[in-house]
DNA sequence: CACCGTTGTGTACAGTTGTTCACTAATGTG
DNA sequence: CACATTAGTGAACAACTGTACACAACGGTG
């Protein structure tokens, strides 16, 4: 699995990786790679299965640090970013994977946002920051922001992971698209009425 | 090309293409190949470009149809959703070459993507819904958008094309994301100052 | 018609791929 | 220590890959 990681890392795209350049990357015979997998599927969703240990520390992390909600999204968006750049090959699959050959590994990512997304709601909900939404609102919301965040993810991985120029434009757009959804979210019952 | 995008359309990730693969899908020999590109990478570019004519009809079909502001929404994302079904391989290529392993496909798809943005924002201003926000506003609005509906269409190539169910959650879902952005929006200077 | 640039063909080759099988080394449990 | 499970090995195979080259059909222009 890390041998995976490490090619997708260097640029390649999992879906044309093929089970003798694994194993050769892990510096173990070709065979070897069916003790543990039946095929490179199979690799596939035990790397997201990885992958959503990645965002939960990643989540955890953000609920232990947002302490004051005015600096929610800046320090959210900074700790997004701290993780991509420590777990780069990690968030390539990721990016890959949401439009990737396998639909398997392809409902698992998603299925992942989609955990994420709700316990962003329950969050902002314990936080008390929706409390004019319902829950259906809240859920549209914490949907759109997620989706947000990992499209800027695709921004993140097309830079060099040392430009901090770029990588902070990045991180400004992310927050600002955030705010506007907020903004959206603050005002979406008043306009509707 | 069309052979290229066949393949895609049946599932198969670009990036796992070959030569031969897509030759046999063409019904013409291998070495044929090289009288029209270097390698699969110059097909991509090539499928860059006319990925750009598609997107481009999508525009102008959606400039002509779009008459009055308050449906704006629900019929530009009706034709959007058209032309995905209309042109199904080519969105799938689009949604696997943002995260593709050919770096210029990605650039390449990445700046169809702006230069839809800006074309988006030249539309809101002709029609003077947008007069509240600066051009870098409107601009970052326009791109959120944009982004938006993007990774809609990772949903929307997720269901079977005949599912007429899930689409038109999809449907229903995208609209309002892009509701709430315009809410957000609406009241973006106000609640900034 | 003769010519030439473009497209397609056939053959060839060395290298790589996925998968099989029987075998050996390592590991941890009673 | 002895044993059973797990992980890694090596050789083998047929199938497939990208690319090279010389040659043939085609299509339009003078």
């Amino acid at each position: 699995m890390n041998a995976a990681l490490t090619l997708v890392g260097k640029g390649r795209h999992f879906a044309s990786l093929g089970i003798r350049e694994v194993t050769r990357q892990a510096g173990v015979v070709p065979t070897s790679f069916y003790r543990h997998f039946r095929n490179m599927d199979d690799l596939g969703l035990q790397l997201v299965d990885e992958l959503g240990l990645v965002l939960r520390r990643m989540m955890r992390e953000a609920r232990e640090n947002v302490l004051q909600a005015d600096k929610l999204m800046d320090e959210s968006v900074g700790i997004f970013i701290s993780h991509v750049q420590a777990n780069r090959s990690f968030f390539f699959f990721m990016a890959q994977g949401l439009a990737g050959e396998s639909r398997a590994v392809q409902e698992g990512i998603r299925s992942e946002l989609r955990f994420f997304a709700s316990e962003l709601a329950n969050d902002l909900r314990r936080l008390r920051l929706a409390d004019h939404l319902s829950d259906a609102e809240l859920e549209m919301t914490c949907d759109l922001i997620v989706r947000t965040v990992a499209f800027s993810l695709t921004d993140l991985l097309g830079v060099s992971s040392d430009d901090d120029y770029q990588i902070d434009q990045i991180r400004k757009r992310t927050t600002r698209f955030l705010q506007l959804i907020f903004v959206g979210a603050a005002h979406w019952q008043s306009d509707r009425a």
